[in-house]
RNA sequence: GCGCCUGUAGCUCAGUGGAUAGAGCAUCGGACUUCUAAUCCGAGGGUCACAGGUUCGAAUCCUGUCAGGCGCGCCA
């Protein structure tokens, strides 16, 4: 629908970029363009003039193009905006084709093949996933989808922090239990994790390696004891994500990026480019030449590498291995790298655009309305986990879908389980449910073939409610289209509320199967419009479309 | 002190420089012998934090102020 009124307008205006709006009330009409106010301007006329000439030229091209009937009205209202009404039979005509090109007529070829790197979650394996992680989960999983869709070559990756000091805090943190364990007395590591899984781990590292620690300093045993703990928080991580339905198709580990050498090989990259310099026995990246407000460290005086270095390896690997755009969703706590993670990508010589960074607000967890402090280190905090059991992943996931990345979310943890039984996503669900019963009986009862219903239907017979609907659904590839441009898919879980909004009004006013058959075929029609469209904005957030609940 | 994000109904939040600022929850009053009541119908609820500015037009853009969050290391 709108892809149609915005190939007229172009071909009219001559203008590429269209505003298209949805009008703030339906009596204005279906769709709605403010072009001429911004043309009156340029062209020093009256907005209301130049609307005229739009509205003649569209329909010119448009009674040249497919017939007169696509516009049941075009008027010019307020201070020059054109408001456009469409005409049943445009309206029916495109409906379907929604149901024969399915989820097909939905989507549009945006990406047209290109390749996209999604990196997202990427929490260290150092304990388990707490209610943080988990937004950046459902946000990254549906980008990654919503991508897809649009015709995107998607490639999603989770980076493992397998290298630092973190991992070694864990191990020793794990070592010291172990000790405790066999009544030894062994000082805890200060800025150690103290979750309950550290001695979970300690016990089952104890099950198979008791020999090989029994009367050893933590330096003897080390790499075994670190390796073995976070293989395991990697393995639990990577078991609560498949739970909550995100997965990657490459996991990138920054010790093997160490072994391999690319930790070096980038840091002389940077160097024959002549970024690099040495003071104070450190070597240091000079990232202001690309905007950053000072030069970092990345090569330490004691000989270590700086968290940043492996940071610049990363990038450069993700570079060259040719994706079209990269991009990065982050917690806010790391927003400060932005700049120097920019100068990395300037300095070898790409433009911004090919690194988008998204960055994920935090999660403050209240419980009954009393913030709970949350601390990895001091082990006390909410995990996914937690949470995905209690209300569930569908839940779960549509909660964080509903907000934008950028606004800071307050979930009460309290409210959150009492409001499973009212929750949003169960309002979106119940359309697509109430529609596969309504097949059901269909089919079973009354022995009726929806594919035969749904092929050839009267759209003469649809009264105001069901054009609504039609209208809606039609509206499903504009929101597709922006959600896909602006990479914000919560768009797609406001549509689909909406969308359940209107449908369940006209569930309860009229009945879908009737001794009318003529109803009853246009009826089933719509309603597997329906269902195509809730399906596809569900699978896109990554939430089950249940038949039955 | 500096930087980034946020401030919209009692609460949680939508809102491409455009029309009379919306939704859900909560509250109050109603509706199940029906294809599922996880639903529906109705009601109340607003100084878009504040002050200027740009514009034909500002919740939206700019500047400042206030409030909250996060970040500013040769930590990770």
């Amino acid at each position: 629908m709108e892809k149609t009124l915005r190939k007229l307008l172009i071909e009219a205006t001559g203008i590429d970029d269209i505003v298209i709006e949805i009008p703030k009330d339906e009596v204005f009409g279906d769709l709605s363009t403010p072009v001429a106010m911004g043309l009156a301007r340029i062209q020093k006329r009256p907005p209301r003039e130049i609307a005229g000439d739009i509205i003649n030229a569209v329909k010119k091209l448009a009674s040249s193009h497919e017939g007169a009937g696509i516009f049941e009205k075009t008027n010019i209202a307020g201070p020059g905006y054109i408001n456009f009404t469409f005409a049943d039979s445009f309206i029916h005509e495109q409906l379907k084709r929604l149901i024969l090109k399915k989820d097909g007529f939905l989507v549009e070829d945006i990406g047209k093949g290109k390749r996209i790197q999604i990196e997202f979650v990427s929490a260290n394996p150092t304990g388990p996933l707490h209610l943080g992680h988990g937004r950046g989960a459902a946000i990254g999983g549906a980008l990654a989808n919503l991508l897809k869709e649009a015709g995107y070559s998607v490639e999603r990756e989770y980076y493992i922090n397998d290298a630092g000091r973190q991992v070694k805090l864990l191990g020793m943190s794990v070592f010291s239990r172990c000790m405790q364990l066999l009544g030894k007395e062994y000082p805890f590591p200060e800025d150690g994790y103290h979750g309950e899984y550290v001695e979970d781990l300690a016990r089952e590292y104890l099950e198979v390696n008791k020999g090989q620690i029994q009367g050893k300093a933590f330096e003897e045993a080390s790499d075994a004891v670190i390796h073995f703990s976070y293989k395991k928080m990697l393995d639990v991580i990577r078991r609560d994500l498949a739970d909550f339905g995100i997965f990657f198709e490459t996991w990138q580990s920054e010790r093997e990026m160490y072994e391999k050498g690319e930790v070096t090989n980038a840091l002389h990259d940077l160097q024959g480019r002549g970024y690099i310099y040495e003071e104070g026995g450190a070597e240091w990246f000079r990232s202001t030449l690309f905007g950053d407000d000072k030069d970092r460290v990345v090569l330490k005086n004691d000989g270590d590498y700086t968290y940043f270095a492996p940071d610049i390896a990363y990038h450069r690997k993700k570079i060259q291995k040719g994706f079209d755009e990269i991009i990065d969703i982050w917690g806010a706590d790391h927003h400060g790298y932005i700049p120097r993670i920019r100068a990395v990508i300037r300095a070898l010589g790409y433009p911004d655009d090919h690194l988008a960074i998204l960055i994920v607000q935090m999660v403050t967890l209240l419980r009954g309305g009393k913030p709970v402090q949350m601390s990895k280190r001091a082990g006390e905090f909410i995990t996914l986990r937690e949470v995905m059991d209690e209300i569930g992943a569908d839940t779960t996931k549509f909660l964080f879908l509903t907000r934008r990345p950028d606004s800071q979310l307050e979930i009460d943890i309290e409210v959150a389980k009492a409001q499973s039984q009212e929750n949003p996503v169960y309002y979106v669900q119940y359309v697509h449910a109430r529609i596969s019963s309504i097949f059901k009986k269909a089919r079973e009862e009354s022995g009726i073939i929806i594919e035969d219903m749904i092929k050839d239907f009267d759209g003469a017979l649809y009264n105001e409610e069901e054009r609504r609907i039609i209208k809606k659904l039609l509206l499903y590839p504009m929101m597709f289209r922006n959600a896909v441009l602006t990479h914000e898919p919560h768009r797609i879980t406001f549509y689909l509320q909406e969308l359940a909004g209107i449908f369940h009004p006209y569930y309860q006013k009229c009945r879908v199967i009737s001794d009318d058959m003529a109803l009853t075929k246009a009826r089933l029609a719509l309603c597997e419009a329906i269902r195509i469209v809730i399906r596809h904005g569900l699978k896109i957030l990554g939430v089950n479309a249940p038949d039955k609940m």
